[in-house]
DNA sequence: AGCACGCCGACT
DNA sequence: GTCGGCGTGCTC
């Protein structure tokens, strides 16, 4: 007898061994999608983790319900991935096959209520709620557990369906539907007789009688003549005949259909571009990459703003696609951009697929099975692409890598892709190039190490200057009463000159610390929370007022508390305050605003980069947004309204995030024709930061930094985990967390931080407590420390006070 | 994550 | 006294 350990798409913490039927044992294998049987009821989709003989002792065993695929669904490196994935992030492999799969491959069963015919139509017997569902079970014959919810306006229907199946009303059967459907598309096709030219003309002759059956005819011949084959849309389409006119020459067997599986995600031309010329300096740092790779399978490429990394990556692309290996070229989600994806995909073609979170489900499904057969060998995606069952992957290029979006924060698996792919990459003996203007603290660290390779690109590519940067202190025309609104004279004279000169402007204004709140224009009251003491934010798409600080909840408010007038008024010093002002300022000026608000829905944020490209905006007022892969020629002032805001945020990090920032953004000024221009309106002028961000000195900042992370003892000198405790009641879980620390804290000593609430203590109904672990930068003692930390996260969860509380453990927190 | 089982408050 | 609320434990 053979048995199966699978995988399924559930917390678990371990995975569940299923016996294999016989007549399955030869096709099922590691990797395997199968249907099994969890509980009394439920069904899932699962992934077969290994098969083996081994008869468990103590319970015994459900057999496999039913195999899914022909073939496996990953190959062994993903399973061993996912099994690294969930030790070093402290997950269940169910978690990261939950993030892998996507959604359409992750079936779960659901229950169904059929009809029982027999029982006729006399309901007297029934209770109410019996009778409410029996009635609409006997018009619509089957009903879905959420339908019975809704009928019922309850949660619990469980009580109600068991007396109904008493009673014989009703059945349930568990429905596990494959979701993914392939896309279908109907071809017309001339029957072979036809094919024959005497036989034709001899048609022609006869349908004298039906002209507009020849008139679609005629129309079918010239479309085959053109276009090779003949969709049954366009046909109709083009010839304007109704369906009915071609179902007349489908039923007298002139036509026939044929229904053709068709893909949803086409590639491009498979036309390969060659037209790429490397500058020197990119011809010199490739060669570099090169050498690297001989003896360091990570490098990190640290090229400033523009100069030219991507070209130098496709170059790089190109030499690997020849070794018949695939490519994984990983980007943070925002940076996806139009302009990127029509760069490359005019380059590769058809041989490069796109993975990101704008797909649908159908689609997804898609690109995994390309990528698994090898037919797609570039992939450019987000995070969770790293998840796509790569058959042979032979580099990974990780651009952007000090971006932070690349640990996933909520659900688990909490993975960093950065840090994920190079493991990866050492299952496939693949080489990652890390690639970054301003890299991480962590990665350039490991770099001068040794552990990585380093390759430096310092200058911009076609001989481009780096932008000319200049503080602008606010405290003395503020002082002067010479500030409009959030606009010094420098920066005001700098965007009319640039306007002037038909130039665009970028602003940046982070959103964070400038949110709009309510005041009384009358007495100067601000609505504060009842429980903290901060002012509420108002958020305008829910139209409530917020604590930002125990997430609790006011609605709108009208009437100002202190003096009962009506004069509350919405502030914001937010980005749409600034494009307010803005438009003021400058009333001729076409303006944008591009935050998460204005571009929530799925284009527009390609729109309005299209429009700046256009030239049809004059100034674009943007968050961290507009920082990200966008390449705009006109654009030759860069403003950052404060940095102050910046630098002040209280983390280990600000510096660095800073200087990345004020970096990155200041790598949008300037172009071909001249050197751009960056402002940085400050009040605290003299910050170190600020320093070398007009320096472009990186390695300055680095210094600086990484003494200072050194003797507080941060990360890259040793690594953090986040633990969060949360209950429903606050007592609970600073208790828990008190508990835990407590047991901690004679194996931790120093290393352990905490416990204490968070900024934001309350989410979603939830008290929240944290501690931070400080781990040495050892394999082995990281490993001891995780398994001491499970155990004490499960005996403190077997004490009964505490068994609702939920700990989560975040590696790597950033 | 479901879903079943089991123990306490608002109805007949 | 019952119905139904949700707390708690198990699923190969």
């Amino acid at each position: 007898m053979k048995y199966a350990d699978v995988i399924l798409p559930l917390a678990l913490p371990k995975n569940y061994t299923y016996a294999i039927p016989e007549n399955m044992e030869a096709a099922i294998q590691a990797g395997s999608r199968v249907a099994v049987q969890l509980g009394k009821q439920k069904k899932y989709a699962g992934i077969v983790k290994a098969v083996h003989t081994q008869a468990p002792l103590d319970y015994k065993t459900k057999p496999i319900l039913d195999l899914l695929d022909k073939d496996p669904v990953v190959y062994p490196a993903q399973l061993a991935f996912w099994s690294w994935i969930a030790g070093y992030y402290m997950c269940s492999e169910g978690e990261v096959l939950n993030a892998a799969l996507p959604a359409h491959l992750k079936l779960s069963s659901e229950t169904v209520l059929l009809y029982n015919d027999a029982y006729g139509d006399d309901f007297t017997a029934l209770d109410e709620d019996e009778y409410l569902v029996a009635e609409a079970l006997h018009m619509r014959k089957e009903l879905r557990i959420e339908e019975v919810q809704m009928i019922l306006d309850k949660a619990d229907v469980y009580s109600t369906i068991k007396k109904l199946i008493e009673k014989k009303v009703c059945l349930i059967y568990e429905e596990l539907k494959e979701v993914y459907k392939e896309k279908k598309e109907n071809y017309v096709q001339l029957h072979a007789v036809y094919e024959q030219e005497e036989n034709l003309a001899a048609l022609f002759n006869e349908m004298g009688r039906a002209p507009k059956q020849m008139e679609l005819l005629l129309a079918y011949l010239h479309l085959l003549k053109t276009q090779g084959a003949v969709l049954q849309s366009e046909l109709l389409k083009k010839s304007g005949a109704s369906a009915a006119q071609l179902k007349g020459l489908v039923d007298k067997n002139v036509l026939w259909i044929e229904k053709r599986t068709v893909d949803r995600v086409p590639g491009g031309k498979a036309t390969l571009l060659n037209d790429l010329s490397l500058s020197p300096a990119q011809e010199t740092a490739l060669q570099a990459v090169r050498r690297s790779f001989e003896h360091k399978p990570v490098t990190l490429l640290h090229g400033v703003t523009s100069s030219g990394k991507t070209q130098l990556y496709v170059k790089l692309i190109e030499e690997y696609l020849a070794t018949g290996r695939q490519v994984l070229y990983l980007l943070p989600e925002i940076a996806l951009t139009a302009q990127i994806i029509r760069r490359l995909q005019k380059h590769f073609g058809n041989k490069i697929g796109i993975y990101h979170s704008r797909f649908n489900n159908n689609e997804r499904v898609e690109i995994w099975n390309k990528v698994k057969s090898g037919e797609l060998q570039i992939v450019l995606g987000a995070r969770s692409s790293l998840l796509l069952p790569f058959r042979d992957i032979g580099l990974i290029i990780l651009d952007e890598e000090h971006d932070a979006s690349y640990k996933q924060q909520d659900p688990a698996p909490r993975y960093h892709a950065r840090d994920a792919a190079i493991y990866y990459a050492g299952l496939f003996g693949a080489k990652v190039l890390l690639g970054s203007a301003t890299p991480s603290l962590e990665s350039y660290f490991n770099a001068q190490q040794g552990k990585y390779g380093l390759v430096e690109l310092l200058e911009r590519f076609g001989g481009l200057e780096m932008p000319a940067i200049e503080i602008v202190d606010t405290k003395q025309p503020t002082a002067e009463k010479k500030m409009q609104e959030h606009f010094t004279p420098a920066l005001v004279a700098a965007v009319s000159q640039s306007l002037a000169a038909g130039r665009q402007v970028i602003l940046f204004q982070n959103r964070r610390g400038y949110a709009p709140f309510l005041l009384c224009t009358t007495c100067g009251w601000i609505p504060h929370c009842r429980q903290c003491d901060v002012s509420l934010t108002w958020h305008r798409n829910l139209d409530k007022l917020h604590c930002h600080y125990c997430g609790t909840q006011y609605p709108y408010l009208y009437t100002c508390a202190a003096c009962g007038s009506q004069t509350l008024v919405p502030k914001s010093f937010g980005t749409e305050k600034i494009e307010e002002d803005l438009q003021q300022l400058f009333p001729q000026a076409r303006i944008a605003r591009m935050d998460v608000d204005a571009v929530r829905n799925k284009d527009s944020h390609n729109k309005m980069i299209q429009l700046l490209e256009e030239r049809r905006i004059d100034i674009l007022v943007g968050t961290q947004m507009v920082v990200k892969g966008l390449d705009f020629e006109n654009v030759n002032l860069v403003g950052i309204l404060s940095a102050d805001s910046l630098l002040s945020f209280p983390d280990f990090r600000v510096n660095e995030r800073a200087f990345q920032l004020m970096e990155q953004v200041s790598g949008r000024a300037g172009r071909k024709h001249d050197k751009g221009r960056v402002l940085i309106q400050a009040a605290n002028v003299r910050h170190p930061v600020l320093q070398y961000v007009t320096a472009h000195d990186y390695k300055g900042m680095y210094e600086t930094e990484i003494a200072e992370r050194q003797r507080f003892g941060y990360p890259p000198f040793i690594r953090l985990l986040k633990i969060t405790v949360k209950h429903k009641k606050q007592t609970t879980a600073e208790q828990a967390a008190h508990v835990l620390g407590h047991w901690l804290q004679p194996h931790l000593g120093p290393q352990l931080v905490g416990p204490a609430a968070p900024l934001v203590s309350r989410v979603r109904n939830n008290y929240l407590q944290e501690m931070l672990v400080k781990l040495p930068r050892d394999t082995k003692a990281i490993a001891q420390t995780k398994q001491l930390l499970k155990e004490h996260f499960i005996k403190l969860q077997a004490e009964k006070k505490f068994r609702s509380v939920v700990i989560v453990a975040d590696v790597d927190t950033i």
